[in-house]
DNA sequence: CCAAAAGTGTTATGCTTACACCCATGC
DNA sequence: GCATGGGTGTAAGCATAACACTTTTGG
């Protein structure tokens, strides 16, 4: 068999974009950087793949340790190759994306982790904030969002298992950044198929209470 | 600034999912391995990412060096990492696609590269003459390339400069493996503008000759 | 009875699909 | 004049978009 070790290897990270809808908004969780280089700025929770793990092992294992949540929705995003990104020498980043829902946004805030914080994705100043190529790779990853929950039911895994459809309504809207119309929203969901209703409604409210639904398998 | 070398490496590779449209057949670039492991299987073209080399210039550079061509379509599909993909170690693969147009096919031919082949996508028994996981490879490139041409105009790729919008329909049914109603083709087609008329003809033919139509900017 | 959000149908519009015949050329 | 692929329009069905009022609860 050929040699591996003729070529110089490049470093290989996982980074990943985690999202969550808190405060009626979209977010993203950031860890402030404490060392050269960006010291100082906000960076993409990560770290380097280990040899004996796959590429998604490592970034499920990141979330678990980061951010102490497992079994998330996840997906990769895009590789990121540049020579330059990272100053102290070639390191690939193979980004990720990982949708928190509300009941295990609560773990993260428990877990308290060093410096990470949710921030606004639509913040138009957090661009500056952030090191290395993460305002690209943040930006891929909400394109990507955006996409995606026009074509697949990716949008139930930002809200708890219980919901109802003006919350889900909600986050369309936040991520789409436009008004839904209700009546046209309610018949595309139900006509997908994929929620049921169970039989409770959300009490204790100062209006009609509102049906709960729940998707199928979660 | 922090250190990168305490962790150990892996091998970061490109491989090449090339398309072309060649005897009325999709058709893929396959070179043959004389070399364990998987010695005498078929493999996707590829090879190390340089250190300092971006991803994208890397795959180009092995189009370039493997099949002689240049400025082609190209674009990012997919990082593979699984740590047992290659025997030999840990290899992460970015695997990119490219799309050969009937010009640069002839440079191709003529390159007359060690053991490249060209083999059609649609053989079943291509997957089993395949080394390492290039099959997952070539089946997530084959539903790419079918979502794409769907939605985009990236089919144009595949053809001449100069081109009947026949010949375009073929390409579409070759990808699509289905017909396509002629008429509702044109008219998707020429909607979308981005090709004109040209005032030429494919002359010589035993039968009424057709408009030549090109893309727009290439 | 007032405030607040939940819930519900119909119509118009545009897009997609299905479909068949005449045209221009070479031989 | 015949064989061959080139070229063209219309109608039906379907999906999307726009739009406003009644219902149920808590206070």
């Amino acid at each position: 068999m050929t040699k591996l070790n003729e070529y110089p290897r490049p470093s290989v990270t996982v980074d990943i974009v985690i999202f969550t809808i808190a405060e009626d908004d979209l977010k993203v969780l950031l860890v402030r950087r404490g060392v050269e280089p960006f010291k100082g700025r906000w960076a993409l929770p990560g770290g380097f793949v280990e040899i004996k793990e796959s590429l998604e092992q490592a970034a499920a294992r990141e979330l678990k340790e980061e951010v102490g949540v497992t079994n998330v929705y996840l997906e990769q995003l895009y590789t990121f190759g540049d020579p330059k990104r990272d100053p102290r020498g070639r390191v690939i980043s193979v980004a990720y994306f990982a949708l928190i829902d509300a009941e295990r946004q609560r773990i993260v805030a428990a877990s308290d982790a060093a410096d990470a914080e949710w921030h606004s994705v639509f913040n138009p100043k957090l661009g500056a904030k952030l090191a290395f190529d993460h305002k690209e790779i943040l930006d891929y990853a909400v394109w990507r969002l955006r996409n995606k929950i026009e074509w697949t039911t990716v949008g139930y895994e930002l809200l708890s298992k219980k919901f109802t459809l003006s919350e889900l309504q909600r986050v369309y809207e936040i991520i789409l950044q436009r008004p839904v119309d209700k009546r046209n929203f309610r018949k595309k969901i139900l006509a997908q198929g994929q929620i049921r209703e169970i039989n409770e409604t959300r009490s204790d409210v100062a209006h009609r209470p509102a049906r709960l639904y729940s998707f199928r398998e979660k």
